[in-house]
DNA sequence: TAGACTATCCAGACCTGTCTGTATGGTTTA
DNA sequence: TAAACCATACAGACAGGTCTGGATAGTCTA
């Protein structure tokens, strides 16, 4: 079977595999050495499609971004037939996330703070990343609160990020509902 | 001169040189060679005074809450001077940190995040220190808007967790002006 | 249809460097 | 004298990365 460079099943094994254990454990904790084992491929493969493991972490965080989104893009509107309101709905998913087993935090963040250099292509695809994903959460303050809280779209992401975070910090996902408390008054506040 | 294990001076500038390394590069990225070299200090000196290097984040983690606290104590009052309010006092003084060279985000953020494991002492020292930080928090914000914001006090908590995050993500000051705009607008709205 | 060619892959040895932690021995100083 | 320290060599594990060799399978050509 011709397979492209980038639809090989040993590169998709190796991207889920490392997406996997990076989330789990830290990228600078997993060394490339499991990465190859538990993907069940050879050292020689990963480094015929990845030059190094900076170029597997790029790879990893971009499959995550595809798979966050499609995530919120099935949850929201799911919890929405429930909440009704979008911005509860948001909130019900993270709260959702947050619950879910395995969950460590922001894979995106994670890597901001583990790279630690600002420079790194990891680090300045995240800043990307995030622009796109406050971007859509910016278009679901609107669908909740129409064009009147249009300011209130930057504190939704700073309440969005800080929740995660916290979720992390206290292993619960109580700070979800503190978010959207606080979301929601704001938005009565801002004439929603 | 006699000196008492904590308070030795070899101790010291291990932890000082620690928590300066740890910070700006990441606890996993810096190695025990890298922290005695700088410190001065012989390695046989480091594992006479910490067992292991678990031992050193424990203490660097501890020397950092009270350099956070003493920040705080000190940049919150010189704000206030001048901004009245305690809630403007506070992210005008997290605007400040931000926008500080070697910025780097939280310090016991990381730690969670780099140690990965819930069960880290290190990561469980952190859930502590964020209990007594938000608790200053909440005592700030009763100080503001006295008890009728009682609930307001989480909500704060959660947009400075937020600030910081975003503003390590984003190399910028701004988040604490949207921090800041909406813990306002629910102070205002909770009849503050 | 047989055989050669090519691409992709697995398995694993090997390199250099760095990691945490230990051990030894000499120097300072109270 | 004895505690605290510095300097250094060492151990074993593991890091990221290179390289060789062999297996598989699809494709092209006689």
């Amino acid at each position: 079977m011709k397979r492209t460079a980038n639809t090989s099943d040993a590169r998709r094994r190796l991207v889920e595999t490392a997406d996997r254990l990076f989330y789990a454990d830290g990228i600078r904790a997993v060394g490339i050495d499991r990465v190859i084992a538990e993907a069940g491929v050879a050292k020689a493969t990963l480094y015929a499609h990845f030059p190094a493991k900076d170029d597997l972490i790029l790879a990893v965080l971009a499959h995550r971004e595809e798979a966050v989104t499609a995530y919120f893009a099935e949850a929201v509107p799911r919890h929405r037939r429930r909440a009704g309101d979008p911005l509860r709905a948001l909130f019900a998913a993270l709260k959702e996330w947050f619950a879910s087993p395995g969950f460590r935090g922001c894979a995106f963040q994670n890597a901001v703070i583990e790279l630690a250099d600002p420079a790194h292509p990891g680090t300045e695809f995240v800043r990307g990343h995030k622009q796109r994903f406050h971007a859509f959460l910016a278009e679901l303050v609107r669908a909740a609160v129409g064009p009147a809280g249009e300011g209130l779209a930057p504190a939704v992401a700073v309440l969005v990020e800080g929740a995660v975070v916290m979720a992390l910090i206290d292993r619960s996902p109580a700070p979800a509902d503190v978010a959207l408390d606080a979301a929601l008054r704001l938005a009565a506040g801002a004439g929603g």
